[in-house]
DNA sequence: AACACAAGTCGT
DNA sequence: CGACTTGTGTTT
């Protein structure tokens, strides 16, 4: 490794700040000088702001104006992949720098100095006088020999007071020392045995493994269903990673739903690796941003953002349920976590495994390309894992209109109640009920921000908008016609679905899962881990059941509302609903107690549901590639989607007319435009949401042509632009 | 983004 | 005339 570049004092440096600016500002390098990619405290008008030596000064500044860096930042420099990554993610999402810049320093306290906190040890001295207390403190430190604790440990094993370990601290019994608060992880043992694994397990740990050694960029597809070992295998690949002293990192979708997967990581390599997700406090998010800036974090587990955390010598990123759309950031910086991490490793000479039991068709292609490897792992324990498939037709059953569990259902559900097995009914939709209509004038109760129907929650007592999250009371009269109780509930929600299961089955122990109904993630893991123990019959459950969990007991999995994914021109409306389907149905059953999954639909002819039902997935994904690519679209074509958004109707559209019309730069790559319409929720948070949608061949120099096209309008007033690369919903 | 400053509005 | 809002421009 070449050593970093270095600016003595007074050198001129551009400075990179996460301030929108557009670009890198010139800056006199600070007494002491400082290096390449430093974490520095520049002045910005009046203001402080943090941001990173991003190269040698411009020049092009009116030199007697240039000031000089605050002071250089207690942190490791930014290494100069990292700064390679940020610029070719920001030049593919067609993101701004800074705001590129802001999701890498997303740590809080970066500009102080380490954190401090007082620990406690043995002492040499004696207390002027001895309590029962008092010994007790000793005999616990005796008992663990040099070890130290803070005040809060210690007093608790102790069993007393913290005073009473204060007191022996000012005698010199105790010394109280300062250590930093943010401590190494424990060291993972790659060395330590795996779980058994079978001979095509093996194989495919050992292709991975391999490939981690050769210290080179490399993408695999590993595809397996619920039950084949897909996770043993890809640890195989984190330990040849780890025994290479590089640092591994997994990402996974749900990640408030990652015990089973942490307990898993401790049992192979003896020790809990670190985990960044949108739950940790700033204390945790400090210590992991600083430990694995330090190569001190080894492996990383997390959500997408972890991606941007300043890993020293990354060597393995797996993504698992690589298809799951909620790797696709749809706020601020639009961005695809997979997609990141391809790049990612691509500029460290990483390997990258996507994990899937149902693959998105864009890595489908990819492998087709020979872009990407394939690994197939055939289930451990044969065909029987995959559960039995059959449809309900809705059409054949009697069943009143704010009824959801067919009769025939009901009977399945029986059927393993009585063989004391558990049931699952599945619907993908929180609250109680999706519409709330008054029945004497019809208005249909919105939110006052967004263009959207307000959904009960009943739990919360409360009306919740799904778009922007403000919800408010259940009204006593209708909002428009003051009608009192004449608001009723219009369709299904798991809330309401869990109301019926308890009047359908009363003697059952029914748990409805939901992630609103859990005030943190630490009460929602608890009861998942209660419910796969035994503590429920009828399992009822959004999305969230169909992630990663296993319930051993389970053999019957009810989807309620099948079409439900159907509805809508989404291009993806297919493939989304083929993978949560069979997400779902993989749920339902073990090796000694197969499954059945069974579809609720009013369309049971449609090819989708067809395809679903005959488990053909070969079949299914080669009709889904051949309809895109007469279509044109993803992953056979590029598109990508502009929404403007302000808080003027009329000024947002004429903004997105006057774009349309200039389309010069997009023909010039042989790309078309279509819209400006009105995005289908055409109002968030008092915001109007235009949006124009652009659609190119797969070869045309899509962002390019994009950038000369969007530069061409200058945005008055407040409103704004963001460009959305390869646009993952169609809302 | 965060701030400073200019121009315009309201109330006495 | 000041207190307050709204809009625009600057930041190295």
């Amino acid at each position: 490794m070449s050593t970093p570049e270095y600016y003595d004092h007074g050198a001129l440096v551009a400075v990179l700040t996460t301030q929108p600016l557009g670009k890198a500002l010139d800056y006199k390098a600070p007494e002491g000088g400082c290096f390449l990619g430093a974490f520095v405290e520049v002045p910005l008008g009046p203001r402080k702001v943090l941001g990173v030596v991003w190269g040698p000064g411009q020049g092009d500044y009116d030199i007697s104006k240039v000031r000089h860096v605050i002071r250089v930042l207690d942190a490791a420099p930014m290494r100069s992949e990292m700064r390679e990554f940020l610029t070719r993610a920001a030049a593919y999402t067609l993101t701004p720098m800074p705001a590129m810049l802001r999701l890498g320093t997303r740590a809080p306290g970066l500009g102080d100095p380490p954190s401090m906190r007082k620990i406690y040890r043995r002492g040499t001295g004696t207390p002027p006088r001895m309590t029962d207390a008092r010994t007790r403190v000793l005999e616990t430190l005796e008992d663990y020999g040099d070890l130290a604790f803070t005040l809060k440990e210690l007093a608790e094993m102790a069993g007393v007071t913290p005073s009473v370990v204060k007191g022996l601290a000012q005698s010199g019994a105790v010394f109280e020392e300062d250590s930093p608060r943010d401590l190494p992880f424990p060291r993972l043992d790659p060395a330590l045995p795996g779980k058994q694994l079978t001979e095509d397990q093996a194989k495919g740990a050992e292709m991975l493994a391999e490939a981690v050694r050769s210290e080179t960029y490399g993408t695999t597809l590993l595809r397996g269903v619920t039950g084949s070992g897909k996770t043993e295998v890809y640890l195989e690949a984190v330990a040849a990673a780890l025994s290479a002293g590089r640092q591994a990192l997994v990402l996974l979708p749900e990640i408030a739903l990652t015990e089973q997967f942490l307990h898993r990581v401790e049992e192979r390599f003896g020790a809990k690796p670190a985990e960044w997700h949108s739950g940790a406090t700033m204390t945790e998010r400090r210590r992991i941003w600083r430990m694995v800036g330090q190569g001190q974090a080894q492996l990383v587990i997390g959500a997408r953002s972890a991606l941007f955390l300043p890993y020293q010598n990354l060597g393995l990123i797996v993504v698992d349920e690589e298809h799951d759309s909620s790797y696709k950031q749809e706020e601020g910086v639009l961005y695809n976590a997979r997609d990141m991490a391809v790049l990612r490793a691509a500029i460290c000479g990483a390997q990258v495994v996507l994990a899937s039991a149902t693959p998105s068709l864009e890595t489908w292609a990819n492998v087709e390309a020979g872009k990407y490897r394939r690994l197939d792992l055939t289930s451990r324990f044969g065909p029987a894992v995959m559960p039995t498939m059959g449809a309900i037709d809705m059409r054949g059953e009697a069943l009143p209109s704010d009824k959801w569990v067919s009769p025939s259902l009901q009977a399945e559900v029986n059927k393993r109640l009585e063989k004391g097995e558990q049931a699952m009914l599945f619907i993908n939709r929180r609250g109680y009920a999706p519409i709330t209509l008054c029945r004497a004038c019809g208005h249909q109760i919105g939110c006052d921000h967004c263009d959207a129907r307000m959904v009960e929650h009943r739990f919360l007592k409360r009306l919740v908008c799904h778009q922007c999250g403000e919800s408010k009371p259940m009204p006593e009269a209708c909002p428009s016609c003051e009608a009192v109780d004449k608001l009723a509930p219009v369709g299904p929600g798991v809330e309401r679905l869990g109301e019926e299961a308890l009047a359908l089955w009363p003697d059952a122990k029914v748990a409805t899962l939901s992630s609103d109904m859990y005030g943190s993630a630490r009460a929602l893991k608890a009861e998942i881990a209660g419910i796969a123990d035994g503590a429920a019959d009828i399992i009822i459950g959004t999305q969230l059941v169909a992630k990663g969990h296993n319930f051993p007991n389970l053999t019957l999995v009810g989807v309620i509302d099948a079409d439900l994914g159907l509805m809508g021109s989404d291009l993806r409306a297919a493939e989304r609903t083929f993978q949560l389907m069979r997400q779902v149905a993989g749920r339902a059953g073990r090796a000694e107690a197969p499954g059945t999954a069974l579809l609720q639909t009013y369309q049971p002819e449609h090819p989708v549901i067809r395809a679903i039902l005959a488990g053909d997935e070969d079949a299914f994904w080669s009709a889904e590639a051949g309809e895109r690519k007469q279509a044109g679209v993803p992953p056979y074509g590029r598109m990508a989607g502009i929404i403007l958004s302000g808080p003027d109707v009329a000024q947002v559209f004429d903004a997105g007319n006057l774009l349309a019309s200039q389309d010069g730069p997009l023909r010039a790559i042989g790309a078309q435009v279509f819209g400006p319409a009105a995005a289908p929720i055409a109002r968030v948070r008092g915001r109007h949401r235009v949006r124009l949608l652009v659609k190119a061949d797969k070869s045309a120099p899509l962002q390019d042509a994009l950038a000369r096209w969007v530069a061409q309008v200058r945005l008055k007033g407040d409103l704004r632009l963001a460009v959305d690369i390869d646009p993952q919903s169609f809302y």
